[in-house]
RNA sequence: CGGGGCGUAGCGCAGCCUGGUAGCGCAUCUGCUUUGGGAGCAGAGGGUCGGGUGUUCGAAUCACCCCGCCCCGACCA
């Protein structure tokens, strides 16, 4: 992509509105416009980030056995009277009237309408395990929506929901879903640690939050230091095979928010040294909920003996838009983002130092050729922008390499590659420079 | 929803107290000079001062009402 032709309108300054720093800098790199309270324009740039996250979400999710489906955002008030939950959910469910005075709402959640879709086609317990997602916009109108995208009203999450045939069966889905969220954050360049939780108004006696710990984080949380150091579970591992040891490995250390925190417990089970209280984001939360919405929507199954059986439910959810502020909280300097390759809106940053200039102008147009052709993603830098102003540009956004082409270098014969994370620089010719990139 | 704050050019702000020609920096446009970490000079454009009502000869400024946004707290992917 050409910069001169792409849109990316960024800020020299800080918007008086924004305070966190992931808040500041997504409307600073020109990755979003807030339209009003907790809803957002998705820019280019930020667009680009959501869809990166977005498909290794979707990858471990199938990975994991789950199958995609796409479920809509206005949703019949009917479904949730049956389940109850019209009235239990309060004023945080958006409420729509359609011009036949039919009672509608923008779905928070998915839960009853998935159950409706499975009950009219599922029969059998052959059919079972399933485990159907979406990734699809939420509408849940917060009293204070903040920080951003972390805390919108309108958001993307990408939520699962488990079917199956017995409380030991769902436990084995609900484990699958569990290894795959450690994959699909560790895929991320981020540590999310799961925590016991509250369950809240999704219910069911099994829950967990998984939590990237960052000061800025609204949960308060109490774990094991030695949780920050365990490996997640590698690319190799297989969802066909007990999973139960994974998530012991993980349980058995004390982790909590506060909402479950139990202090006594803390202290008997972690030794001082290693107890940490810090704060944390939310990005992730798995339930196992049973049969809260089986029961009162008659989801059941024939059974090998002929009788019916309530299915077993649980239901898993990812803050995909939440997650592009909660990587940049993770992830930033004074001078920036700082993207993780795997979610980077590009990999490289292609700066012309002297656009207008014969064979600097050459230089850059062999690299985003090559590049751009062995599939490297490129923001090619051609304005007329002054080189100060580039570089400063280029930082803000936080592409992970910095590929700078100007005419003292190539007098020399080298261009210079930087890397934005650890800041480092060399020069070397632009071959080399393609092929560390290209590799 | 309780408490606090803020709305003036695209962004950051001053002016308001004490009513009298709407300003500054950055950004934008034009020209010249510059050109390797947010350049200099000269010029230009851009505003129903969040909205309404009132007070007044006169309102960005005073009063009342409304709307929007932000922060702290209680609540949540």
């Amino acid at each position: 992509m050409r910069l001169s032709k792409y849109f990316l309108p960024t800020l020299k300054e800080n918007p008086a509105e924004a305070q966190i720093v992931s808040h500041r800098l997504m409307l600073r790199a020109g990755m979003i416009r807030q339209t009003s309270a907790g809803i957002y324009t998705w820019l280019p740039l930020g667009f680009a980030v959501l869809r990166r996250i977005e498909q290794i979400v979707r990858e471990e999710q199938e990975k994991a056995g789950a199958v995609e489906l796409l479920m809509p955002t206005i949703q019949s008030a009917d479904l949730w009277r049956e389940t109850g939950r019209y009235d239990a959910y309060g004023p945080e469910m958006l409420r729509i009237t359609d011009r036949h005075e039919r009672e509608m709402l923008y779905g928070p959640t998915n839960e009853d309408m998935i159950t409706d879709l499975f009950r009219q086609s599922v029969k059998s317990y052959r059919d079972l395990p399933l485990n159907l997602f979406h990734i699809q916009w939420k509408f849940r109108d917060e009293v204070r929506p903040r920080f951003g995208v972390m805390r919108g009203r309108e958001f993307l999450m990408k939520d699962a929901y488990s079917f199956d045939v017995s409380a030991e069966a769902a436990r084995r889905s609900y484990n699958r879903m569990f290894v795959s969220y450690l994959r699909t954050f560790e895929r991320m360049g981020l540590t999310a640690i799961p925590m016991a939780a509250e369950t809240g108004p999704i219910g069911g006696d099994l829950s967990h939050e998984f939590i990237i710990l960052a000061e800025t984080g609204e949960s308060e949380v109490f774990l094991h230091s030695d949780l920050l150091a365990l490996p997640a579970p590698g690319p190799e591992v297989s969802y066909d095979d007990d999973l139960a040891p994974v998530i012991r490995r993980w349980t058995d250390l004390y982790a909590a928010t506060s909402d479950v925190h139990d202090a006594a417990r803390f202290e008997a089970e972690v030794p001082e040294a290693k107890r940490m209280r810090a704060r944390g984001i939310e990005v992730g939360q798995t339930f196992y909920f049973g049969t809260k919405y089986s029961k009162p929507m008659n989801a059941a199954v024939a059974m090998p003996d002929g009788t019916q059986a309530p299915i077993e439910g649980g239901s898993y959810g990812i803050g995909v838009s939440r997650l592009v502020g909660a990587i940049i909280e993770a992830s930033h300097d004074d001078n920036g983002i700082v993207w993780p390759e795997p979610v980077a809106p590009f990999k490289v940053g292609l700066i012309n130092l002297k656009s207008g200039d014969k064979d600097t102008d050459a230089a850059c147009e062999d690299a985003y050729a090559k590049l751009t052709a062995a599939g490297v993603s490129v923001l090619y830098d051609d304005t007329d922008e002054r080189a100060g102003g580039k570089f400063s540009n280029m930082d803000l956004i936080g592409l992970p390499w910095q590929l700078v082409i100007g005419p003292r270098g190539l007098k020399s014969g080298t261009v210079e590659l930087k890397n934005r994370k650890s800041g480092e620089r060399s020069e070397m010719t632009a071959e080399a420079a393609l092929k560390k990139l290209t590799s």
